[in-house]
DNA sequence: CTAACATTCCAATGTTTGTTAGAGTGTTTC
DNA sequence: GAAACACTCTAACAAACATTGGAATGTTAG
């Protein structure tokens, strides 16, 4: 038998936030959460986990309100609560990377292979999918794609590439992005590019590093 | 026996940062230090809490890298690792009082009492300290001070404010500042101020919400 | 109604964390 | 050198947490 005590000082209300953020199960479901509503059992399998434990961790967002769920039929759909959160782990992401050496390495170690695209302005990038001077592609799952994506990119998730190389327009280079810097389609995406002989790049940004950055997104 | 297992996801690295975040304890040190650099008596005194707690949970934060020690003769001085550090702090907290609804209660409460200055621009504010128009006492610790201050503002720390009442102009209203929303310094500024007969009012932006703002801080 | 399914709840496990007590380091002052 | 001081480390315990197995809930389809 539990007292609801609530010991409750201001900076308790806020940890709970904290600890919504304190376990790496709960961080990766938060990014794929940012990439657009899911399903618990999408979620378990995206993040291999299993369903129970995906549920309790969800649980625990929503308790602390950094998710909410929608029930349609059958299913029970989560989101984020807002785009704050979306940009909430955007800054616990970058602070980690700027004061944790490990992860920095870490991160190096990853796009070391595949051709990252010049950090070159967002805008120029835009410009040039704009003008049809390059092709950006979503490698993303399809629902993610639907549920918002850049401009000018089209759905070309990693599973279907293969089969639907002939869509793409021959001699043009193709830009790959997916959910992030944590993200590591993108970077097969680019091997398997070029490995056909297709000039490939990728960009790190996901749809929510390009959506905090105040530009726009499709729907 | 512990293995240094090291399970190293990216999302594991990030979850430091969470940690660090997830104990009300460390939120207050850190609010406390954003404040300016500080030996562990200082903020185990400030934060009511046992020096070997305090020390504790400083290894706990300098561990994520979000602290950073120096030693100068006897005493070890704390700061925040970056100022990036201190805006994750604000950001943690503006995303608890934005979706846990107790906390923006708790809040309203604890600043029902005294006269909060309508949240006219930063900008308007500084002018009219600029001007002379108005008063802004800075109420925290003579330290914290002189590690950096809102423009205009005079120190007149909390504990001091009776003895030096002269030192205000007569018939000039006074706006009293402290480390922010969570600090009731300026609260009872004001009280004893209205209780004196001098027209007093609190913002409640504290110096790391006045320079997240891109305002401009003296020392 | 029942069957199938998505999801959550409950209970039990081992692990991690917060806290305090007491001892130990390193630095200054005499 | 010794004493005083600021701080950290070790050990220990209770509380909180993550994870898994098994059962329960609520929904749709028949």
């Amino acid at each position: 038998m539990k007292l609801n005590v609530t010991k409750s000082s201001l900076y308790e209300h806020v940890s709970r936030i904290g600890k919504a953020l304190s376990s790496p199960k709960r961080l990766e479901l938060i990014e794929l959460l940012a990439q657009g509503e899911k399903t618990v059992e999408t979620l378990a399998q995206q993040a291999r986990m299993d369903v129970r434990l995906a549920s309790a961790h969800l649980k625990a967002l929503r308790e602390a309100r950094l998710v909410e769920s929608r029930r349609e039929g059958k299913f029970i759909h989560y989101s984020l609560s807002g785009q704050d959160v979306a940009e909430l782990w955007l800054n616990v992401r970058d602070v980690a990377e700027a004061h944790l050496l490990e992860l920095r390495l870490a991160l190096e170690q990853m796009s070391a292979a595949p051709d990252v695209l010049s950090p070159e302005s967002r805008e120029s990038l835009l410009a040039k999918a704009r003008s049809g001077d390059i092709v950006v592609i979503d490698v993303r799952p399809e629902a993610e794609y639907e549920a918002g994506h850049l401009p000018f990119a089209r759905s070309m998730p990693l599973g279907e590439l293969e089969k639907r190389l002939a869509e793409l327009p021959v001699g043009k280079a193709v830009v790959a992005y997916c959910r992030g810097p944590f993200c590591v389609m993108s970077d097969e995406a680019v091997q398997l590019l070029k490995k056909r002989g297709i000039t490939a790049h990728k960009i790190t940004d996901g749809v929510t590093e390009w959506q905090a950055g105040g530009l726009p997104i499709e729907r």
